[in-house]
DNA sequence: ACGGATTCCTGATGGC
DNA sequence: TGCCATCAGGAATCCG
C-alpha cells in the first residue's frame, strides 16, 4: 500500500515520461475515482501543461501550468539528494528543480495541479498511444504526444481531483494534513504526541503526522523499541525523538530501495520496490525476531493489524 | 469533543 | 475442485 516513500517513488519515475506534456483529455471510467467541484472536463479544456510532479504526505501531484515548458532529456534518471531537509522534493523536466512548487494559482479557481491519493491499489503508468483501459483503469489522462497516463485501481478506494487554491481551502483532509515527518525537528515531532491514544494510531493519523501507514509505522515503533500500543504521552521525549530519528531513518531507506512491494504497488515505470526485503516487524507476526530470535506478537492496534517483538519493544 | 468501530471495495487466501 | 468466509487497508463517517 503506498505510504510516503512509494508515492515519492513513483512522483520520481512519472515525472521523466510526462513533464513538459500537454494533457489534452482526461477520461473518468469510474465515477467515485474523481473528487472534487472541478470537473475532468474543465481541466480538459485548459490543456494543461506538467511542470512537474511530487507529492505531500501520502498525495501525488501533477502541477499543472498554462505556459509551455521544456521536455526532459531522453532517457535521463533523475537524481535523489541524500540531505533529508530537501523533502519533499519537486520533480520537474530538469530533475531536481526546488523544494515544494506553490499551489496558488494567478486567481483563487485557477487549477493549478491534480491531487491523486492511491490509497491501496492506486497505480500510475505510461501507455503507448492507442493502449485501450484495462479492467482496473479508473481514469485516464491523454497526452499531446498520443500517449496516455493510466491511473488503476483495483479496489477503488483511490481517487484524483484538480486542485485549485479555492478548492484546497474546502478540502479537510488538504487542510488537515499535518507536517512532514522529513520536514520536522525532533521536539516538533515529540509535541505531537502529547495524546493518550496509541502511539501507532496517532502515527497513522494524517493529521499528526503526513505519509505513515501501517508499514511505516510498525518499522519505526520497531526501531525505535516502541510497543505499538503504548499512549503517546506515556513516552518521554528522549523516545518520542527516538521514534522520529527511526521513521526518518526508515521513510529514507525504503526510498532508497525504490518502496515496498507487498502485493499491488510498482513504481510508474511498473517496477516492484525492494524494501519489503527490509522488514524487522511489518507482516511477520509470528515469525522469529531477526534482532533477538523471541517470537514476535501479533495483534490490532488502531483497527490495523499490528505485530511487535515483545522484548525489543517496551512500552 | 474525543476516540473507537464501521464502512467502502475487490482480489487473494484458506478451510472444508 | 469449488465454494464461501475472511482478510487487507486509508480515511470518512457513524456512534457511544
Amino acid at each position: 500500500m503506498p505510504e510516503l516513500p512509494e508515492v515519492e517513488t513513483v512522483a520520481r519515475t512519472l515525472a521523466p515520461q510526462i513533464c513538459g506534456r500537454r494533457i489534452v483529455a482526461v477520461e473518468v471510467l469510474n465515477r467515485g475515482s474523481w473528487q472534487g467541484t472541478a470537473a475532468p472536463e474543465e481541466v480538459a479544456a485548459l490543456r494543461p501543461v506538467i511542470r512537474g510532479t511530487g507529492r505531500r504526505g501520502k498525495l501525488l501531484f501533477l502541477y499543472l501550468s498554462q505556459k509551455a515548458c521544456p521536455l526532459p532529456p531522453e532517457g535521463e534518471e533523475i537524481p535523489v539528494p541524500d540531505e533529508a531537509s530537501l523533502w519533499p522534493l519537486f520533480y520537474g523536466a530538469q530533475g531536481v528543480e526546488q523544494g515544494r512548487p506553490p499551489l496558488e494559482g494567478e486567481s483563487p479557481d485557477e487549477v493549478t495541479a491534480l491531487a491523486f491519493h492511491l490509497r491501496m491499489t492506486g497505480r500510475l503508468f505510461v501507455y503507448p498511444a492507442d493502449t485501450p483501459a484495462e479492467k482496473h483503469t479508473r481514469i485516464i489522462l491523454d497526452l499531446d504526444d498520443g500517449r496516455r497516463v493510466f491511473f488503476d485501481d483495483a479496489r477503488k478506494f483511490g481517487q484524483a481531483r484538480a486542485v485549485s487554491p479555492a478548492g484546497l481551502e474546502q478540502w479537510d483532509f488538504w487542510k488537515k494534513l499535518g507536517p512532514e515527518p522529513l520536514e520536522m525537528t525532533d521536539e516538533a515531532f515529540a509535541a505531537r504526541f502529547s495524546s493518550g491514544r496509541a502511539v501507532k494510531a496517532l502515527l497513522l493519523d494524517q493529521s499528526v503526522v503526513a505519509g505513515v501507514g501501517n508499514i511505516y509505522a510498525d518499522e519505526s515503533l520497531f526501531r525505535a523499541g516502541i510497543r505499538p500500543g503504548t499512549p503517546g504521552r506515556a513516552l518521554s521525549r528522549q523516545r518520542l525523538a527516538k521514534l522520529h530519528r527511526a521513521l526518518v531513518e526508515v521513510l529514507l531507506a525504503s526510498i532508497g530501495e525504490c518502496g515496498s512491494s507487498i502485493r499491488d504497488y510498482r513504481t510508474a515505470r511498473g517496477d516492484v520496490g525492494a524494501f519489503q526485503n527490509r522488514f524487522f516487524a511489518y507482516g511477520r507476526a509470528g515469525k522469529t525476531c531477526l534482532v533477538c530470535g523471541r517470537k514476535l506478537q501479533s495483534g490490532r492496534v488502531a483497527g490495523r493489524a499490528t505485530a511487535w517483538c515483545p522484548h525489543c519493544q517496551k512500552d
